[in-house]
DNA sequence: CGACCCGCTGGAAACGTTTCCGGATGGCGT
DNA sequence: ACGCCATCCGGAAACGTTTCCAGCGGGTCG
């Protein structure tokens, strides 16, 4: 259990050398082949293992890089979080896990929080981002590189996507196909993402000539399938003149699901009826029947992207911050066949 | 981006009083109010924020506790990090991520990492467990929680699920809804948990009476929607009097989803023809259709329990070790209707 | 043969914090 | 009025590591 491990004072005693050519012998800069081996040997036998806060101490750094998201539970997260732990570990590097919560200003105390110096670089997926977490980035002690929207600040690593394009490549794709009355299924637009889905939905509105009457918008207030399917009842339900969208661009999976459920309960079969499409590239859209066309927005990719910025700036901190931008990919998948069973 | 961080040393000159004084006034510890707002004043305009490392190396106390899984990805472990967070994290407590590897050499080669003490403890939930990592474990520097099969050792803290029990839930269920020739869908039997709920089916199968004839088992080479449409095509193919099964047990959610397709693309509906349980109680089990009948093994509450392990432990390093055992809930949804549609 | 340089070693400082300990001061009880 | 105790303060040590600096020896080149 408790172990009083052993330090590298005893292992230099041991081995009746000094501290300074202990810590040198083992790690092989500027020592002798007999010192090497004799050091080797003592912290072998005594089954030493440095101590990584005295190693921090010192040298300033701690091989500690924390992620920090809204919810860890979200599986783009996951999907992020998993990349990011793939790039750095091999580096040496651990990675913490933090919360922002869902308010801005936790955020913003999370990134003064770094000044406590507990990790070498953080990087930060934002749900809210204002100019007080901006101002607070650009003053922080150690690098942050943002994932999601570029916080339209030059000076600031980040990773981002263009999910308004991505949007826009699900209306293309549905225009496509032949759908012509097409409703925009939408997450909270207090977040950056439901702005920025918003966006991209009007854009490919108007690029495809639909006049306002043919579009219709519902807004979830939560970005889960309990709450796409309430939107989606009504963004469903027929019009005066008693015609119905024959497709629905959902901002996320869970809210294409959501509106799946929807058409079902109106009676509607998905695709025949009304295609859907999903954003985010889920296991749950994969799986799912039908399996939903969705627009990846490379979670991994970006996870990955982040992490070699993270590597890239740790190694060069006076290099011009850099903004890696993932394009959106649409998946075709069952949920918008032309002619789908009527599953 | 670096401003050099103000240290406790410059806040005590800039106070005009003595380095313990401040750290002591800071702590609210034996100093008098007027100090404690003379320094509280100097500390605030030089933007002070304590350095976790030096107070680590003094106070031997990381505030920091690891989380070790096979693959951080696993909903399951999703469920179980975001619980442990919650419980740790108001406790001023860093959780980090790592990865055990598939290998039992990999998992006692991280136990065995903990002798660098960046973390105050670690909560693990090994897939495969054996006596060099129990062994392991035992002499580890820090507390260690192990969450999945408790290893059998008494001098361990452990947090276990009955997964056996589990499986036992899912056929008592489709039995008493008069199903009559049940299939077993599992898992890798090197994995503990396929052992478990192998263990959990033989069990069940026995106590119900069903002749060896009357079951049939197949095994999954993966827990995924992949393997199991493999494993489960087998399984749900005609037996030689051309009788076939009509339900199916499975290991996990994505394994019965893997059955669900696998019955469907024979032609059979669920659950009308065949009834289908999983494990696990994921949200993809929760979403699908039709909804998945499961047996929830508790992840949420597993690493709430272990979270809280842990702070006891840290507590009280000489209290008995503790045995926290959440038991399996059965969820019954549409997957196992008795007259279901036939969807 | 002397000067210089290079490789190796040991002493000591430094990283930033907490806390032990001794000393000073003030108040209170006797 | 004196002693005692509680309260508060400052000096200094300690945590475990890395690294600067100086010294020492041996080899090489001029």
């Amino acid at each position: 259990m408790t172990s009083s491990r052993a330090t590298l004072i005893e292992v230099a005693r041991h081995a009746g050398v000094s501290l300074a050519s202990t810590s040198r012998a083992l790690h092989g800069t500027g020592a002798s082949p007999a010192m090497v081996e004799r050091v080797r040997a003592a912290a072998e036998e005594l089954g030493y293992s440095p101590d990584v806060t005295g190693r921090s101490l010192r040298m300033k750094k701690t091989f500690q890089v924390a992620f920090a998201v809204a919810d860890i539970g979200n599986p783009v997260y996951v999907e992020m979080l998993t990349a990011i732990h793939e790039v750095l570990s091999p580096h040496g590097y651990r990675v913490v896990v933090m919360t922002t919560g869902d308010t801005a200003g936790a955020a913003t105390d999370l990134v003064r929080s770094l000044g406590s110096g507990f990790v070498d670089a953080l990087v930060i997926s934002p749900l809210r981002a204002d100019d007080a977490l901006a101002d607070e980035i650009r003053r922080a002690p150690v690098p942050v590189v943002v994932v999601g929207r570029s916080l339209d600040d030059g000076a600031i690593d980040s990773v981002s996507t263009d999910s308004a394009d991505g949007i826009g490549q699900a209306v293309d794709h549905l225009v496509r196909s032949g759908r012509r009355r097409i409703g925009f299924l939408n997450g909270p637009l207090d977040t950056t993402p439901g702005r920025a889905r918003q966006r991209g939905f009007d854009a490919a509105a108007r690029a495809n000539g639909f006049p306002a009457e043919r579009t219709t918008v519902e807004v979830a207030d939560d970005f889960t399938v309990a709450a796409g399917l309430r939107a989606a009842r009504a963004l469903l339900a027929p019009a005066a003149d008693g015609s119905r969208l024959d497709a629905v661009v959902a901002a996320n999976d869970l809210l294409a699901i959501g509106a799946v459920r929807a058409a079902r309960e109106a009676g509607l079969t998905v695709p025949g009826d009304v295609a859907v499409t999903g954003m985010d590239d889920t296991e749950l859209g994969r799986v799912y029947e039908p399996s939903l066309t969705s627009v990846s927005l490379g979670s991994s990719e970006r996870g990955a992207a982040a992490a070699r910025a993270v590597l890239a700036r740790l190694e060069d901190g006076e290099a011009p911050a850099q903004h890696v931008v993932i394009g959106p990919r649409l998946l075709v998948r069952e949920s918008t066949a032309a002619e789908g069973s009527s599953r």
